[in-house]
DNA sequence: GCTCGATCAACTCCGCCTTCGTCATCGTCC
DNA sequence: GGACGATGACGAAGGCGGAGTTGATCGAGC
């Protein structure tokens, strides 16, 4: 799924339908994203209720390798963030799994 | 960042002042992650430009360990989400990495 | 139209993941 | 705004799964 169609989507919804624009829409949730990465930036974690949070985390620096010459390659420390599903959404995509 | 905090942070940004009620904001933010996990489970990938992309991976089942007595446990095979943050932001994370 | 993300190769060693109780914190309902 | 219920965070230790590495090309998204 785009950009261009959550956006679709969530106009579409008839609760909101007409009560925002989709260009307000699109504003609203560059917003939104841009939040959750400041957050993550700041605090370290972003979590959503029922759904995941999101967790910076400092990967060591480590040998690799170059998949294409096979020539081992230095790569730098970093830092990546992680996510994490909860409980309910986990549930959700393991539908067998209780 | 909690929920109700990202709710404030985007209801006090002078450009929706007025325009969305914090209730609607509400129903918003959570309709916009509704989504986006009905997009990891049905198509297995949802991306959002300059933040970065959520896919759905499949875990292989192994033998765990019970870190509490140590004994050993079977692990079924399960489906995750990972996430993997897009350039930009991977940037922003790292500041002195060029 | 133009940028930017997806893709794919094979190999390695990092760090995720397990359980479970307690605590606190968040969300929600009144 | 306050109280209650639910749910996520946290940590222990060890093993092996899989993410991540380069780079060019293609297609799609904006």
């Amino acid at each position: 799924m785009t950009k261009a169609e959550l956006i679709e989507h969530i106009h579409a919804a008839k609760e909101f339908k007409g009560a925002v624009s989709k260009k307000m829409l699109g504003a609203l949730i560059d917003t939104v994203f841009a939040e959750i990465e400041r957050a993550i930036r700041k605090e370290g974690k972003f979590s959503f209720p029922n759904f995941g949070t999101f967790v910076r985390r400092k990967r060591a620096g480590r040998v690799g390798r170059n998949p294409k010459t096979q020539e081992k390659i230095k790569i730098a420390p970093r830092v990546t963030v992680a996510f994490k599903a909860h409980q309910g959404f986990r549930e959700r995509l393991n539908p067998r799994a209780r």
